[in-house]
RNA sequence: GCCUGGGUGGCGGAAUAGGCAGACGCAAGGGACUUAAAAUCCCUUGGGGCUUCGUCCCCGUGCGGGUUCGAUUCCCGCCCCAGGCACCA
């Protein structure tokens, strides 16, 4: 056996022979305990990075600990294959989207296998291949049946740069989250997904995903953002229309002293019409409209408005309430209308101020009996109150004028109660060509229809040039755009846009059940059988993109009765960023380290033993050029241990009898042996703190080397203990780092595989102690410590404690108040 | 501003149920081996103190209070950092 440890060769021939033997393929066995362990499978970029690394090492050690734990274990691995950076780099490069994704996707399932990850690659797929995206479009047309998918005209997100629209989770801070540059509004007709259909589910499981960090679930919880609030109808003065707002707080609906609608209200043309204002309403509002289109992602913009010339009734004062346009009212929440309550909101307050508008009092603290004037005001009161000012209500809480005040208008019909939602329809139309094509055409007879499902796919054209400026061909592309409806036969168009590429990754997951099904998109035996997601396990910064776009598709779709389960995940782990000197690695800062360089230079098993040693899952972790320094230095310790001692552990047999049989050193081994067992697999199984299990076996190696030199090597038991040692290291630390473990694994001359060995279990005598260390304190502060025999009784902990020499100089002169004893653990003896 | 996390040695981190703070690793220092270096192995390592160098004493988990025999852990108030949302009516 090679004295030093060589990682490239034993890695290389494990990984051959796995692969020979097609070791980590998967069948359904229903006599069998399932589980199904995913990671967010990678966009093909060209390379992995350490992010992946690290997502894929977790992965890997959860799917190989349940399988050595008995469970049949779906581990798969594919490609979100469609997406911008092909088109960029085929301008660019001139390569075609097509050929650049497929030798990406070519390159990284090396870089993958040569990482040693146990996944079963004969259910591959890469989301581009028509045979992905044809089920796709066939959900497309289903929805569009029962009304899932409809096409508006709307405001939308537009990304100069990427040359496209963007869903609103895929704009952060009025930027676009692929390129960072800012958004703008356009008005453009588009395809959404009535994701709002399933709000109320949506939100409602986010109380029952137990197994989902509180942090993901707040995010999505916020993002639907549901709140309940009142419709109050403002009629017009001089007109037959109203004006209706939503508002949380109808019980304020006293001090509403203004309206203020937004630039985009269809009441303002109307209202201004003929007015001597009407012309300076109309420039104000195309004003608006350019700002919002151009960069406002800065800064907030000053709150402006301007007067319509109109007046609305305020259904309860019978007050004229000046109507404004004002350009921070959005039309996209609510109804683009805001009653003005300028004592009791902020921003209403400055707005007042700015255009000196009456400011009414109308709720008071409830701990204070002062009704402040209007003229004294600094700011506006915005908690709850009691009412003043407000006739009839006068006295009732905030929380009872909102329902008496909302009833009392709704008997006249001026009013409803309302749930309102933040959560908007998934727009998915993108006019980029490296995408699945939305399955429509438009005809000038019957206008728009779905493809049959008879024609599916509608196959993406991989002969097209691509323009250099960025925009799609397919638009100019007449060999695909030019068709006939499907109706009617005649000469019709179609659709031009593609699939948002968030579409294929929200239902990727149940693919990999089956994905040679060519039949139908899912075979439900085997989708009932593996599905839903026992285990997912990704970064963070999909928290509301992703995960709520894919629960909301497997809703759907269990409601077009292709799946029978409500959640697409069971269990989540958002694992944190990988940095280097505090900051996430980028190109630009220099500060990207590759993984095919450290494997080179460590080999996969340091790789990953680093990743999972330096920081908990959950949290980030920085990179250290000495870490896997250290990771490697263990890993050749594992290795030296075995080698320098080769012949007597290999000649030896492991260790089977009990340890009362044993004494000193060896009896210590074994105890730690078996600690060691228990505390990597509580470690792994109940809290994924793989970091704090590699500490464990780290220990345990360092005992190794002590017992070695300490314990009397004569004795007939000290090599049948160390090969018990030695083997249940190997099994502990198998799913870390497979390769070296499996090297040794065989060189002691045991056979088979560690991915087929059961997992140890430990004994629970064996971890029992002997000896109790208990700590012995005087008011709190640790004066002594004793070694007593486990079956002390606390009576006897007491008395023993008490006798001490050390605790008498302590407490001598002193009345002893109080002893507090832990049962195996601590006395503290309280002197006063 | 609001909502979530978090703040522990020179560094990454540990302490799982209120009971020895700092496991394990890195870095640093010392020693062994060597002609020498590398590698390896062993030891020390939170800060301070000393007529006694100890099984010694004091301080110490962002800051200030509280509960408790005992608080990194629980409660109240504050400061700072990270992430998310942000004109949402």
């Amino acid at each position: 056996m090679e004295p030093k440890y060589h990682p490239h060769a034993i890695e290389e021939k494990w990984q051959k022979i796995w692969e020979e033997e097609d070791l980590f393929r998967v069948m359904e066995d229903p006599s069998k305990k399932k589980f199904y362990l995913l990671e967010m499978f990678p966009y093909p970029s060209g390379r992995i990075h350490m992010g992946h690394v690290r997502n894929y090492s977790i992965g890997d050690v959860v799917a190989r600990f349940l399988r050595m734990n008995g469970y049949n274990v779906l581990h798969p691995m594919g490609w979100d294959a469609f997406g911008m950076p092909a088109e960029n780099a085929a301008i660019k490069a001139k390569i075609h989207p097509a050929k650049w994704t497929y030798d990406n996707i070519a390159y990284m399932k090396t870089q993958l296998k040569r990482l040693g990850f146990s996944y079963d690659w004969s259910r591959e797929f890469a989301t581009c291949d028509p045979e992905y995206y044809k089920w796709e479009q066939l959900f497309f047309i289903k929805m569009f049946e029962k009304g899932l998918v409809y096409r508006k005209k709307a405001y939308v997100n537009w990304c100069e740069h990427c040359q496209t629209v963007l869903a609103n989770e895929q704009v952060e801070g009025g930027a676009c989250w692929r390129c960072e540059r800012p958004v703008v509004q356009k008005e453009m007709e588009q395809w959404f997904f009535k994701i709002t259909d399933y709000v109320e589910e949506l939100l409602d499981y986010t109380y029952k995903l137990d197994g989902w960090p509180e942090k993901v679930l707040v995010m999505q919880r916020n993002w639907i953002g549901k709140s309940h609030g009142s419709e109050i109808d403002f009629p017009v003065d001089g007109l037959d229309e109203k004006v209706t707002v939503f508002t949380t707080r109808a019980d304020t609906l006293f001090g509403a002293t203004f309206m203020s609608l937004a630039p985009e209200h269809p009441l303002v043309p109307i209202l201004c019409r003929g007015t001597e204002q009407e012309q300076k309403v109309l420039d104000f509002v195309e004003e608006a409209k350019r700002l919002k289109r151009s960069d406002r992602m800065e800064e907030i913009l000053e709150k402006e408005g301007i007067f319509t010339g109109r007046y609305c009734i305020n259904p309860v004062t019978g007050d004229k309430m000046p109507i404004f346009v004002a350009n921070f009212v959005l039309m996209e929440y609510g109804t683009g209308a805001v009653m003005a309550v300028p004592a009791h909101d902020q921003r209403d307050f400055e707005f007042a101020r700015k255009y000196d508008l009456p400011v009414k009092v109308v709720v008071r603290p409830a701990d204070s009996d002062h009704i402040p004037d209007p003229s004294e005001l600094t700011e506006a009161f915005e908690e709850e109150g009691i009412l003043v000012n407000s006739g009839q209500f006068d006295g009732l809480t905030s929380k009872e004028a909102k329902k008496a005040i909302t009833e009392h208008l709704a008997e006249r019909g001026m009013a409803r109660f309302k749930v309102q939602y933040r959560l908007r329809d998934w727009g998915i139309s993108r006019q980029r060509y490296w995408g699945a094509p939305i399955p429509v055409v438009y005809c000038d007879n019957c206008g728009t229809v779905p493809v049959p499902e008879k024609d599916l796919p509608v196959v993406l054209p991989l002969d097209l040039e691509l323009l250099p400026n960025g925009g799609s061909p397919l638009p100019v592309s007449e060999s695909f755009y030019k068709t006939n409806c499907p109706k009617c036969g005649k000469p019709a168009r179609r659709e031009t846009d593609t699939m948002d590429t968030f579409v294929e990754s929200s239902w990727y997951f149940i693919r990999f059940a089956c994905a040679d099904e060519n039949t139908r998109p899912f075979d439900p035996d085997r989708v009932n059988y593996w599905l839903p997601v026992d285990q997912y396990i990704g970064g963070i910064e999909h928290a509301v993109l992703h995960l709520l776009y894919s629960r909301f598709f497997v809703k759907a779709l269990r409601d077009m009765g292709y799946i029978s389960f409500d959640e697409p995940f069971t269990r989540l782990l958002t694992q944190g960023m990988v940095i280097k000197d505090g900051a996430k690695m980028s190109k630009s800062k220099g500060n990207v380290v590759d993984p095919d360089d450290m494997v080179q230079a460590y080999g996969a098993d340091t790789v990953r033993l680093f990743c999972l040693f330096a920081a908990p899952p959950e949290k980030d972790l920085e990179w250290s050029d000495q870490g896997i320094e250290g990771a490697y230095r263990f890993l050749g310790r594992v290795w030296r241990f075995v080698a320098e001692n080769i012949d007597n552990l290999r000649n030896a047999a492991t260790y089977s009898g009990k340890i009362s049989e044993l004494k000193g050193p060896l009896a210590d081994l074994f105890r730690k042996t078996h600690q060691t067992i228990k505390k990597v697999t509580e470690d792994i199984k109940e809290r994924y703190h793989f970091n704090t299990a590699i500490a464990a076996t780290m220990e345990l190696v360092n005992m190794l080397y002590q017992t070695r030199d300490r314990a009397d090597e004569k004795d007939e038991s000290f090599w049948p203990v160390m090969r018990h040692a030695v083997e249940n290291l190997i099994l502990l630390l198998s799913p870390m780092v497979p390769h070296i473990t499996e090297e040794l694994w065989h060189q002691l001359g045991n056979s088979g595989r560690l991915f087929n060995m059961p997992w140890p279990s430990y004994d629970e005598e064996a971890v029992k102690v002997e000896d109790l260390l208990i700590v012995v304190q005087v008011n709190g502060k640790v004066r002594d410590k004793m070694t007593v025999p486990a079956d002390t009784p606390d009576s006897e902990l007491e008395k023993l404690a008490l006798e001490r020499d050390r605790i008498k100089q302590f407490t001598e002169g002193k009345t002893i108040r109080k002893v507090v004893v832990v049962p195996k653990k601590l006395v503290n003896v309280v002197v006063g």
